[in-house]
DNA sequence: CAATCGAATTGACATTTGTCAAAAAGCAAA
DNA sequence: TTTGCTTTTTGACAAATGTCAATTCGATTG
Protein backbone atom coordinates (compact mmCIF):
# COMPACT_ATOMS: atom_id res chain seq x y z
CA UNK A 1 0.00 0.00 0.00
CA UNK A 2 3.05 2.73 0.26
CA UNK A 3 2.97 2.47 -3.37
CA UNK A 4 -0.01 4.90 -2.98
CA UNK A 5 2.37 7.66 -1.68
CA UNK A 6 5.68 6.58 -3.82
CA UNK A 7 7.58 9.68 -4.30
CA UNK A 8 6.30 11.94 -2.37
CA UNK A 9 8.81 13.11 -0.36
CA UNK A 10 7.02 15.94 1.25
CA UNK A 11 5.72 14.24 3.92
CA UNK A 12 7.48 13.84 6.90
CA UNK A 13 7.61 9.84 8.11
CA UNK A 14 4.97 10.58 11.17
CA UNK A 15 2.29 12.29 8.54
CA UNK A 16 2.70 9.67 6.44
CA UNK A 17 1.66 7.15 8.47
CA UNK A 18 -1.23 8.94 10.13
CA UNK A 19 -2.15 9.59 6.38
CA UNK A 20 -1.95 5.91 5.42
CA UNK A 21 -4.27 5.41 8.49
CA UNK A 22 -6.60 7.72 6.99
CA UNK A 23 -6.31 6.23 3.73
CA UNK A 24 -6.66 2.51 5.02
CA UNK A 25 -10.08 4.39 6.90
CA UNK A 26 -12.07 5.02 3.99
CA UNK A 27 -10.69 2.57 1.69
CA UNK A 28 -12.46 -0.71 0.31
CA UNK A 29 -10.70 -3.41 -0.84
CA UNK A 30 -12.27 -5.84 -3.72
CA UNK A 31 -11.45 -8.66 -6.38
CA UNK A 32 -12.75 -7.86 -10.17
CA UNK A 33 -12.42 -10.10 -12.97
CA UNK A 34 -11.51 -9.78 -16.65
CA UNK A 35 -13.60 -7.67 -18.26
CA UNK A 36 -15.84 -5.97 -15.07
CA UNK A 37 -15.60 -2.49 -15.61
CA UNK A 38 -14.17 -0.10 -12.51
CA UNK A 39 -16.80 2.70 -13.63
CA UNK A 40 -18.84 3.50 -16.56
CA UNK A 41 -18.91 6.28 -19.11
CA UNK A 42 -21.13 8.94 -18.43
CA UNK A 43 -21.47 8.79 -14.50
CA UNK A 44 -20.04 10.67 -12.11
CA UNK A 45 -17.02 8.55 -10.89
CA UNK A 46 -17.01 9.63 -6.61
CA UNK A 47 -13.75 7.02 -6.39
CA UNK A 48 -9.91 6.90 -6.99
CA UNK A 49 -8.70 3.18 -7.49
CA UNK A 50 -5.38 1.50 -6.55
CA UNK A 51 -4.08 -1.79 -8.27
CA UNK A 52 -2.99 -4.00 -6.01
CA UNK A 53 -2.98 -6.88 -8.58
CA UNK A 54 -3.92 -7.21 -11.80
CA UNK A 55 -4.38 -4.58 -14.88
CA UNK A 56 -6.76 -1.84 -15.74
CA UNK A 57 -7.12 0.41 -18.86
CA UNK A 58 -8.71 3.82 -19.17
CA UNK A 59 -10.56 4.08 -22.46
CA UNK A 60 -13.57 6.21 -23.76
CA UNK A 61 -15.10 6.65 -27.85
CA UNK A 62 -14.47 8.85 -30.31
CA UNK A 63 -16.65 7.92 -33.30
CA UNK A 64 -17.60 4.95 -32.00
CA UNK A 65 -14.22 3.38 -31.55
CA UNK A 66 -12.82 2.70 -27.84
CA UNK A 67 -9.77 4.52 -27.33
CA UNK A 68 -7.22 3.59 -24.29
CA UNK A 69 -6.17 6.44 -22.67
CA UNK A 70 -3.98 5.20 -19.60
CA UNK A 71 -3.01 1.68 -18.44
CA UNK A 72 -2.67 1.07 -14.86
CA UNK A 73 -0.99 -2.20 -13.79
CA UNK A 74 -0.67 -3.40 -10.43
CA UNK A 75 0.67 -0.64 -7.85
CA UNK A 76 -0.25 2.34 -9.80
CA UNK A 77 -3.19 4.33 -9.65
CA UNK A 78 -6.24 5.82 -11.97
CA UNK A 79 -9.27 7.07 -11.62
CA UNK A 80 -11.64 9.00 -14.06
CA UNK A 81 -9.72 11.68 -13.48
CA UNK A 82 -11.95 14.22 -15.57
CA UNK A 83 -14.94 13.35 -13.42
CA UNK A 84 -12.77 13.11 -10.12
CA UNK A 85 -11.65 16.90 -10.93
CA UNK A 86 -14.62 18.62 -12.33
CA UNK A 87 -17.07 16.71 -10.35
CA UNK A 88 -19.29 15.95 -13.84
CA UNK A 89 -20.10 12.98 -15.69
CA UNK A 90 -17.00 11.50 -16.97
CA UNK A 91 -16.01 10.51 -20.63
CA UNK A 92 -14.04 7.66 -19.41
CA UNK A 93 -14.86 3.62 -18.68
CA UNK A 94 -12.48 1.94 -16.65
CA UNK A 95 -12.13 -1.44 -17.59
CA UNK A 96 -10.55 -4.74 -16.12
CA UNK A 97 -8.00 -6.71 -18.53
CA UNK A 98 -7.11 -9.09 -15.79
CA UNK A 99 -8.50 -10.77 -12.54
CA UNK A 100 -7.52 -7.88 -10.12
CA UNK A 101 -7.58 -6.89 -6.61
CA UNK A 102 -8.40 -3.33 -6.29
CA UNK A 103 -8.80 -0.95 -3.55
CA UNK A 104 -11.47 1.88 -4.05
CA UNK A 105 -10.60 5.21 -2.05
CA UNK A 106 -13.75 7.36 -1.76
CA UNK A 107 -12.78 10.67 -2.94
CA UNK A 108 -15.30 12.57 -0.85
CA UNK A 109 -14.11 10.99 2.33
CA UNK A 110 -10.78 12.05 1.14
CA UNK A 111 -12.07 15.43 0.43
CA UNK A 112 -13.31 15.26 3.69
CA UNK A 113 -10.05 14.44 5.15
CA UNK A 114 -8.54 17.31 2.87
CA UNK A 115 -10.41 19.89 4.73
CA UNK A 116 -10.07 18.83 8.17
CA UNK A 117 -6.11 18.18 7.34
CA UNK A 118 -4.88 20.62 4.70
CA UNK A 119 -1.51 19.50 4.50
CA UNK A 120 -2.73 17.09 2.45
CA UNK A 121 -3.30 19.16 -0.18
CA UNK A 122 0.24 18.74 -0.81
CA UNK A 123 -0.15 15.41 -1.53
CA UNK A 124 -2.62 15.90 -4.53
CA UNK A 125 -0.69 18.70 -5.48
CA UNK A 126 2.38 16.42 -6.04
CA UNK A 127 0.30 13.90 -7.99
CA UNK A 128 -0.91 16.40 -10.10
CA UNK A 129 2.78 17.58 -10.64
CA UNK A 130 3.61 14.05 -11.68
CA UNK A 131 1.07 13.05 -13.60
CA UNK A 132 1.33 16.17 -15.61
CA UNK A 133 4.89 16.01 -16.33
CA UNK A 134 3.39 12.38 -17.93
CA UNK A 135 1.38 13.68 -20.15
CA UNK A 136 3.15 16.73 -21.10
CA UNK A 137 5.82 14.36 -22.13
CA UNK A 138 3.15 12.04 -24.27
CA UNK A 139 2.37 14.68 -26.31
CA UNK A 140 6.01 15.50 -27.29
CA UNK A 141 5.96 11.95 -28.07
CA UNK A 142 2.56 12.04 -30.38
CA UNK A 143 3.43 15.40 -31.59
CA UNK A 144 7.13 14.88 -33.27
CA UNK A 145 7.48 11.11 -33.24
CA UNK A 146 6.40 7.93 -35.50
CA UNK A 147 4.04 5.47 -34.94
CA UNK A 148 7.17 3.36 -35.06
CA UNK A 149 9.34 5.19 -32.76
CA UNK A 150 6.42 5.60 -30.51
CA UNK A 151 5.98 1.44 -30.62
CA UNK A 152 9.48 1.30 -29.85
CA UNK A 153 9.92 3.54 -27.03
CA UNK A 154 6.29 1.65 -25.39
CA UNK A 155 8.15 -1.54 -26.06
CA UNK A 156 11.36 -0.57 -23.77
CA UNK A 157 9.50 1.87 -21.38
CA UNK A 158 6.94 -1.28 -20.52
CA UNK A 159 8.02 -4.30 -22.14
CA UNK A 160 5.54 -6.49 -20.24
CA UNK A 161 2.77 -4.55 -21.46
CA UNK A 162 2.87 -5.57 -25.01
CA UNK A 163 2.44 -9.87 -23.40
CA UNK A 164 -0.66 -8.68 -21.36
CA UNK A 165 -2.85 -6.26 -23.30
CA UNK A 166 -4.80 -6.98 -27.01
CA UNK A 167 -2.96 -5.37 -29.81
CA UNK A 168 -5.61 -3.57 -30.26
CA UNK A 169 -5.65 -1.57 -27.43
CA UNK A 170 -1.75 -0.69 -28.11
CA UNK A 171 -2.82 0.64 -31.39
CA UNK A 172 -5.86 2.86 -30.02
CA UNK A 173 -3.67 4.33 -27.29
CA UNK A 174 -0.43 4.88 -29.89
CA UNK A 175 -2.77 6.81 -31.80
CA UNK A 176 -2.39 4.14 -34.65
CA UNK A 177 -4.92 1.51 -36.14
CA UNK A 178 -4.32 -1.88 -35.64
CA UNK A 179 -2.95 -2.75 -39.11
CA UNK A 180 -0.20 0.06 -38.96
CA UNK A 181 0.99 -1.27 -35.55
CA UNK A 182 0.83 -5.32 -37.34
CA UNK A 183 2.72 -3.68 -39.96
CA UNK A 184 4.92 -2.69 -37.62
CA UNK A 185 5.42 -5.20 -35.45
CA UNK A 186 6.31 -7.18 -38.98
CA UNK A 187 9.28 -5.39 -40.10
CA UNK A 188 11.08 -4.96 -37.11
CA UNK B 1 -4.58 40.67 -11.23
CA UNK B 2 -7.48 39.19 -10.40
CA UNK B 3 -7.38 37.00 -12.90
CA UNK B 4 -4.83 35.29 -11.42
CA UNK B 5 -7.09 33.45 -9.45
CA UNK B 6 -9.65 32.48 -11.98
CA UNK B 7 -11.79 29.58 -11.49
CA UNK B 8 -10.36 29.54 -7.85
CA UNK B 9 -13.87 28.52 -5.99
CA UNK B 10 -12.56 26.72 -3.62
CA UNK B 11 -11.17 29.72 -1.63
CA UNK B 12 -13.29 32.52 0.65
CA UNK B 13 -13.14 36.32 -0.13
CA UNK B 14 -11.40 36.96 3.02
CA UNK B 15 -8.75 34.23 1.91
CA UNK B 16 -8.38 35.47 -1.55
CA UNK B 17 -7.52 38.94 -0.73
CA UNK B 18 -5.13 37.66 1.82
CA UNK B 19 -3.24 35.54 -1.21
CA UNK B 20 -3.76 38.51 -3.08
CA UNK B 21 -1.97 40.27 -1.00
CA UNK B 22 0.88 37.63 -0.06
CA UNK B 23 1.73 37.45 -3.97
CA UNK B 24 1.70 41.01 -4.47
CA UNK B 25 4.58 41.63 -1.77
CA UNK B 26 6.10 38.63 -3.53
CA UNK B 27 6.37 39.72 -6.96
CA UNK B 28 7.48 42.22 -9.54
CA UNK B 29 6.14 43.76 -12.66
CA UNK B 30 8.37 45.11 -15.32
CA UNK B 31 8.67 45.66 -19.15
CA UNK B 32 9.75 42.96 -21.79
CA UNK B 33 10.51 43.69 -25.45
CA UNK B 34 9.52 41.88 -28.47
CA UNK B 35 12.34 38.92 -29.09
CA UNK B 36 13.29 38.57 -25.23
CA UNK B 37 13.47 35.58 -23.01
CA UNK B 38 11.63 35.75 -19.96
CA UNK B 39 13.28 32.28 -19.54
CA UNK B 40 16.37 30.50 -21.42
CA UNK B 41 16.69 26.81 -21.47
CA UNK B 42 19.06 24.95 -19.63
CA UNK B 43 18.37 26.93 -16.59
CA UNK B 44 16.48 26.11 -13.43
CA UNK B 45 13.37 28.22 -13.71
CA UNK B 46 12.39 30.14 -9.86
CA UNK B 47 9.30 32.49 -11.16
CA UNK B 48 5.62 32.11 -11.97
CA UNK B 49 4.90 34.92 -14.55
CA UNK B 50 1.91 36.60 -14.87
CA UNK B 51 0.86 38.48 -18.72
CA UNK B 52 -0.66 41.32 -17.68
CA UNK B 53 -0.81 42.58 -21.92
CA UNK B 54 1.32 41.54 -24.35
CA UNK B 55 2.22 37.53 -25.47
CA UNK B 56 4.33 35.13 -24.82
CA UNK B 57 5.29 31.51 -26.25
CA UNK B 58 7.14 28.60 -24.49
CA UNK B 59 8.93 26.60 -26.63
CA UNK B 60 11.91 23.66 -26.96
CA UNK B 61 13.90 22.05 -29.19
CA UNK B 62 13.88 18.89 -30.93
CA UNK B 63 16.38 17.84 -33.89
CA UNK B 64 17.30 21.79 -33.57
CA UNK B 65 14.13 22.89 -34.43
CA UNK B 66 12.15 25.23 -32.36
CA UNK B 67 8.66 23.59 -31.31
CA UNK B 68 6.23 26.28 -29.85
CA UNK B 69 4.33 24.30 -26.98
CA UNK B 70 2.36 27.22 -25.11
CA UNK B 71 0.91 30.28 -25.93
CA UNK B 72 0.15 32.93 -23.10
CA UNK B 73 -1.71 36.05 -24.05
CA UNK B 74 -2.49 38.33 -21.42
CA UNK B 75 -4.19 37.44 -18.35
CA UNK B 76 -2.50 34.65 -18.08
CA UNK B 77 0.14 32.60 -16.71
CA UNK B 78 2.41 30.84 -17.38
CA UNK B 79 5.80 29.26 -16.77
CA UNK B 80 8.58 26.81 -17.54
CA UNK B 81 6.88 24.12 -15.77
CA UNK B 82 9.06 21.03 -16.12
CA UNK B 83 11.77 23.47 -13.88
CA UNK B 84 9.05 24.53 -11.42
CA UNK B 85 7.88 21.35 -10.80
CA UNK B 86 10.95 19.06 -10.73
CA UNK B 87 13.50 22.21 -9.77
CA UNK B 88 15.68 21.57 -12.77
CA UNK B 89 17.16 22.82 -15.41
CA UNK B 90 14.17 23.52 -17.94
CA UNK B 91 14.03 21.89 -21.77
CA UNK B 92 11.79 24.85 -22.28
CA UNK B 93 12.35 28.76 -23.35
CA UNK B 94 10.10 31.72 -23.07
CA UNK B 95 10.11 34.14 -25.45
CA UNK B 96 8.10 37.63 -25.37
CA UNK B 97 6.48 38.00 -29.06
CA UNK B 98 4.85 41.41 -28.27
CA UNK B 99 6.40 43.98 -25.99
CA UNK B 100 4.63 42.83 -22.88
CA UNK B 101 4.23 43.94 -19.42
CA UNK B 102 4.90 40.75 -17.04
CA UNK B 103 4.67 39.83 -13.22
CA UNK B 104 7.33 37.61 -12.33
CA UNK B 105 6.18 35.29 -9.15
CA UNK B 106 8.94 34.22 -6.64
CA UNK B 107 8.52 30.87 -6.71
CA UNK B 108 10.47 30.19 -3.70
CA UNK B 109 8.89 32.84 -1.96
CA UNK B 110 5.64 30.95 -3.10
CA UNK B 111 7.00 28.08 -1.44
CA UNK B 112 7.68 29.72 1.64
CA UNK B 113 4.53 31.69 1.89
CA UNK B 114 2.75 27.90 1.53
CA UNK B 115 4.22 26.25 4.53
CA UNK B 116 3.36 28.92 6.51
CA UNK B 117 -0.13 28.82 5.22
CA UNK B 118 -0.79 25.39 3.73
CA UNK B 119 -4.53 26.37 2.70
CA UNK B 120 -2.78 27.75 -0.15
CA UNK B 121 -1.71 24.25 -1.56
CA UNK B 122 -5.32 24.39 -2.55
CA UNK B 123 -5.07 26.99 -5.25
CA UNK B 124 -2.15 25.22 -7.05
CA UNK B 125 -3.67 22.11 -6.78
CA UNK B 126 -6.66 23.79 -9.16
CA UNK B 127 -4.34 25.46 -11.23
CA UNK B 128 -2.61 21.78 -11.83
CA UNK B 129 -6.19 20.41 -12.08
CA UNK B 130 -7.24 22.96 -14.82
CA UNK B 131 -3.77 22.41 -16.70
CA UNK B 132 -3.85 19.05 -16.77
CA UNK B 133 -7.16 19.02 -18.10
CA UNK B 134 -6.54 20.85 -20.98
CA UNK B 135 -3.21 19.16 -21.62
CA UNK B 136 -5.44 16.22 -21.76
CA UNK B 137 -7.50 17.55 -24.38
CA UNK B 138 -4.62 18.34 -26.38
CA UNK B 139 -3.55 14.89 -26.43
CA UNK B 140 -7.15 13.71 -27.83
CA UNK B 141 -6.60 16.49 -30.78
CA UNK B 142 -3.17 15.26 -31.67
CA UNK B 143 -3.83 11.81 -31.56
CA UNK B 144 -7.42 11.79 -33.23
CA UNK B 145 -7.95 15.00 -35.36
CA UNK B 146 -6.05 15.94 -38.77
CA UNK B 147 -4.01 18.69 -39.23
CA UNK B 148 -6.66 20.62 -40.92
CA UNK B 149 -9.30 19.94 -38.14
CA UNK B 150 -6.34 21.13 -35.44
CA UNK B 151 -6.56 24.36 -37.65
CA UNK B 152 -10.02 24.37 -37.66
CA UNK B 153 -10.38 24.46 -34.15
CA UNK B 154 -7.69 26.71 -33.13
CA UNK B 155 -9.11 29.21 -35.16
CA UNK B 156 -12.18 28.89 -33.27
CA UNK B 157 -10.97 28.82 -29.83
CA UNK B 158 -8.47 31.42 -30.35
CA UNK B 159 -8.97 33.24 -33.45
CA UNK B 160 -6.91 36.00 -32.18
CA UNK B 161 -3.77 33.92 -32.27
CA UNK B 162 -3.56 33.78 -36.09
CA UNK B 163 -3.67 37.35 -36.30
CA UNK B 164 -0.72 38.06 -33.68
CA UNK B 165 1.71 35.50 -34.00
CA UNK B 166 3.71 33.63 -36.99
CA UNK B 167 2.47 31.02 -38.88
CA UNK B 168 5.78 28.58 -38.30
CA UNK B 169 5.00 29.09 -34.56
CA UNK B 170 1.22 28.13 -35.33
CA UNK B 171 2.57 25.28 -37.27
CA UNK B 172 4.96 23.43 -35.05
CA UNK B 173 2.06 24.34 -31.72
CA UNK B 174 -0.13 22.16 -34.18
CA UNK B 175 2.70 19.57 -34.84
CA UNK B 176 2.60 20.14 -38.35
CA UNK B 177 5.06 21.84 -40.90
CA UNK B 178 4.82 25.05 -42.11
CA UNK B 179 4.40 24.02 -45.46
CA UNK B 180 1.23 21.84 -44.69
CA UNK B 181 0.24 25.04 -42.55
CA UNK B 182 0.05 26.85 -45.69
CA UNK B 183 -1.93 24.37 -47.52
CA UNK B 184 -4.46 24.22 -45.49
CA UNK B 185 -4.88 27.61 -45.16
CA UNK B 186 -4.81 27.77 -49.07
CA UNK B 187 -7.96 25.69 -49.71
CA UNK B 188 -10.16 26.43 -46.71
C1' DC C 1 11.87 53.69 -56.21
C1' DA C 2 15.13 49.78 -55.93
C1' DA C 3 17.36 46.53 -53.11
C1' DT C 4 17.04 43.37 -49.53
C1' DC C 5 15.58 40.19 -46.12
C1' DG C 6 12.50 37.26 -43.78
C1' DA C 7 7.93 35.13 -44.03
C1' DA C 8 4.72 32.62 -46.56
C1' DT C 9 3.30 30.02 -50.50
C1' DT C 10 3.63 26.71 -54.21
C1' DG C 11 5.30 22.64 -56.93
C1' DA C 12 6.99 17.99 -57.40
C1' DC C 13 7.66 14.00 -55.30
C1' DA C 14 8.47 10.65 -51.25
C1' DT C 15 6.90 8.64 -47.08
C1' DT C 16 3.70 7.51 -43.62
C1' DT C 17 -0.56 6.11 -42.23
C1' DG C 18 -5.45 4.95 -43.06
C1' DT C 19 -9.30 2.17 -45.15
C1' DC C 20 -11.55 -1.79 -46.54
C1' DA C 21 -11.62 -6.52 -47.55
C1' DA C 22 -9.85 -10.98 -47.12
C1' DA C 23 -6.94 -14.49 -45.17
C1' DA C 24 -4.49 -16.63 -41.42
C1' DA C 25 -3.71 -17.70 -36.70
C1' DG C 26 -5.13 -18.51 -32.03
C1' DC C 27 -8.30 -20.14 -28.73
C1' DA C 28 -12.19 -22.02 -26.39
C1' DA C 29 -16.45 -24.74 -26.36
C1' DA C 30 -18.93 -28.71 -27.98
C1' DT D 1 -10.79 -32.93 -33.09
C1' DT D 2 -14.00 -30.09 -35.14
C1' DT D 3 -16.48 -25.86 -35.05
C1' DG D 4 -17.08 -21.22 -34.35
C1' DC D 5 -15.46 -16.94 -32.68
C1' DT D 6 -12.01 -13.43 -31.88
C1' DT D 7 -7.57 -11.56 -32.77
C1' DT D 8 -3.98 -10.62 -35.83
C1' DT D 9 -1.89 -10.26 -40.25
C1' DT D 10 -1.69 -9.22 -45.14
C1' DG D 11 -2.86 -7.02 -49.68
C1' DA D 12 -4.24 -3.25 -52.60
C1' DC D 13 -5.05 1.20 -52.84
C1' DA D 14 -6.21 6.07 -51.08
C1' DA D 15 -5.41 10.03 -48.26
C1' DA D 16 -2.58 12.86 -45.34
C1' DT D 17 1.62 14.86 -44.38
C1' DG D 18 6.63 15.62 -45.00
C1' DT D 19 10.79 17.17 -47.67
C1' DC D 20 13.34 20.07 -50.51
C1' DA D 21 13.72 23.62 -53.77
C1' DA D 22 11.97 27.55 -55.97
C1' DT D 23 9.01 31.48 -56.03
C1' DT D 24 6.09 35.14 -54.34
C1' DC D 25 4.76 38.46 -50.97
C1' DG D 26 5.50 42.29 -47.68
C1' DA D 27 7.81 45.17 -44.92
C1' DT D 28 11.93 47.83 -44.28
C1' DT D 29 15.67 50.54 -45.54
C1' DG D 30 18.95 52.97 -48.36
Amino acid sequence: MNFLLGGLDGLDQASKAELMADLMRISQRKNFAKHELLHQEGKVCKQLFYVESGLVRAFYYRDGEEITAHFAPEHTMLTAIDSVIQNKASRYSLEVLEDSSILSISYPDLKEILLQKPQYEKVLRMYLERIYIDLAERIEDVLFHTAKERYAKLMKDRPSLLQRVQLKHIASYLGITQETLSRIRANS
